[in-house]
DNA sequence: ATTATATACGACAGCCTGTCATATTACAAG
DNA sequence: CTTGTAATATGACAGGCTGTCGTATATAAT
């Protein structure tokens, strides 16, 4: 999280900081970006960097968060926009990321972002637990947070006509779900580029599979439970 | 790969170096761990590591290599096991897998290795495709043994009672499983430590669910297609 | 003995990070 | 308007790390 300092900066210049960001992290993964090029796209002093922000992956984070593609609110927003229906709502869902991901405006970014996050990272999508011990306060809260939209979301899924039985199932179900998004996405980056639309569309029909493949299951015949 | 050079070192020599990157990768993750650490810890100079490896992940995946306890044969082997059935071979891996990560002599890298390797570094398990330009002739190579192993596996399934239509669905299929497999380990290091275990135990039970879910359908009734 | 080839070695250039002492500005209180 | 305090700005710097390169040494072949 950025320092109170960088909040208080004038408008202009926290934008000069993000346009560095964005630039950087465009052109480099998380890992290979470094605060010497972003200090001279910005043109600040090294020295102020370190006023605004603790380190690297806290702009990262920052610019990341500013995005704000993957939310748990637009999860929760098109599972209620289809009266609850888990597997709808995460196709709808899916539908909208896919498209930013792969032709809006931050490509670039993303392309870093998917092939180079690491599993821990993930986390910060969709939390796994508080029980991390090298947490700072201010993780803590945000996970805390996280926890809380995950609660919000998860109550917001019909469940009637699913096969899960307790809450812990019900999550444990949505991250399932998360990691088949994650690693679609990914699976976008390696095919043959004939155009991103239709990368794009073959993403979305391969996530149908998949989905259809949770849903109904892919043994064939009779439902025996 | 290890250069030529280094396979003509004496044995021991070798192995100190390999003992070196276990205990630097098992201290450090790869983006972490440092060469100027490893010739320390294996008491070669500098100059001589570069005439062994390339770089870190040289040394990185040659280690990892060696350990080799996720091999797709493995998942070949089990599948074979139980006549062909996809999702019992893939519970049993899964049961070998887990023991050997969580509690085998190598916990400490494994660790490393599933909190922080990225998505792209995925593919060394399971390859997505060639497409990739900057691969160096020995990753093309690499590659190429990867996807004929992956072949291999692919028809040692028995698909006559799997909702699979082509070769293509299969290998989406088994991808799927593997980023089930890989969450699921993830998710091991955020449980509360009972003790080892327990974890394992937990995480077993977990698999089970999801590839119920996977079998079976999260819908509940009549089967449709 | 001589020469070519493989290996060993550590100094070094170049890059990067995070910190710190110092300079500058903003602002409140007298 | 002046003075003192807190906030901000700045770039030099220590300490690390990587990959390379010139030189020294060993090995083998003729």
């Amino acid at each position: 999280m950025p320092k109170e300092t960088f909040f208080r900066l004038p408008k202009e210049k926290q934008q000069r900081l993000i346009d560095a960001a964005r630039i950087e992290f465009s052109k480099s993964s998380l890992q290979e970006a470094s605060i010497a090029n972003i200090v001279k796209l910005a043109d600040i002093p090294r020295g102020s960097f370190y006023q605004y922000f603790e380190n690297k992956e806290d702009l990262y984070f920052y610019y990341f968060e500013n995005l704000r593609s993957i939310r748990t609110q637009d999860i929760e927003a098109c599972i209620k926009e289809h009266d609850g229906d888990f597997f709808i709502g995460f196709e709808t869902y899916f539908r909208q990321l896919i498209e930013d991901v792969f032709t809006g405006p931050n490509v670039d970014f993303y392309r870093n972002l998917f092939l180079h996050i690491d599993f821990k990272a993930t986390n910060r999508f969709s939390p796994e637990s508080m029980a991390d011990d090298k947490m700072s306060e201010y993780h803590h809260q945000k996970m805390k947070k996280h926890l809380t939209e995950l609660k919000h979301l998860i109550a917001a899924i019909d469940t009637s006509s699913l096969n899960v039985k307790t809450e812990r199932e019900l999550i444990m179900l949505f991250k399932l779900m998360m990691s088949i998004v994650f690693a679609s996405i990914n699976s976008g980056y390696y095919k043959q580029k004939r155009g991103k639309e239709l990368v794009v569309k073959e993403l979305i029909e391969e996530f149908s599979t998949k989905i259809n493949w949770l849903k109904n299951g892919v043994y064939l015949g009779e439902k025996g439970e």
